[in-house]
DNA sequence: GCAATAACTTACCAAAAAGTAATATAGTTA
DNA sequence: TAACTATATTACTTTTTGGTAAGTTATTGC
């Protein structure tokens, strides 16, 4: 974490990243399967995936449910602070959808 | 350039990286001398300073004067384009400084 | 008793991003 | 004529990020 004076610091570090927005995105609709979310993201990894989700799990922005079950099911959906960055991402997605075609 | 659905992406690769957010967000407040703009990002390199204007610059997100005098003078201020960003910018900010204190 | 399943995990390697330090520029001032 | 200035560039190295492919798990259905 840098000693920056702005705020804007603190976000970039929880979000600032090539996938985090992403996946954050697909949760906004509801909670899915891991299986199902993973595929929402077209060319991300196994491993990234994993490492992701477990990032945004340990930072408080989406939750993780285990079901016993065989074979596995596990479910993420959007925490509180997770839910309170739609604004920020729908905004993003509807800036790029502006200039998408110049 | 990924080929992905939702136009997310689009925005993720114009400003998704750890410097631009902060560069555009410090030109809010209108035209900075390079120098000055530089300062004011603590912690980045002359040369990831240099590289990212640059960048940005490219994807017409800023613009780059320069004055024929020496030593050189140059300013960066944001494109209209650049302006558009302005809601995300703060409200990055923001959000940083509600959940800054968990 | 063997394959199929979903969700990982690990070891290993490649690629991309970022940092460091030295150097260029060319008028102005001492 | 030498130092100073603000802006930038380059070569080199380190760090971070990302990809691949194989392996793990434990029950179900054949």
């Amino acid at each position: 974490m840098s000693k920056n004076n702005c705020p804007l610091h603190y976000t970039l570090n929880l979000i600032g990243t090539k996938w985090k927005p992403l996946i954050l995105f697909h949760l906004l609709e509801g909670p899915l399967r891991s299986g199902v979310l993973q595929k929402k993201i077209s060319g991300i990894s196994n491993k990234m995936f994993t490492q992701t989700v477990r990032e945004l799990e340990q930072d408080g922005l989406i939750a993780r449910e285990v079901f016993p079950v065989v074979p596995p099911k596990v479910e993420y959906s959007l925490t509180d602070k997770g839910k309170s960055l739609e604004n920020i991402l729908r905004n993003m997605d509807e800036w790029g959808a502006t200039f998408y075609k110049d």
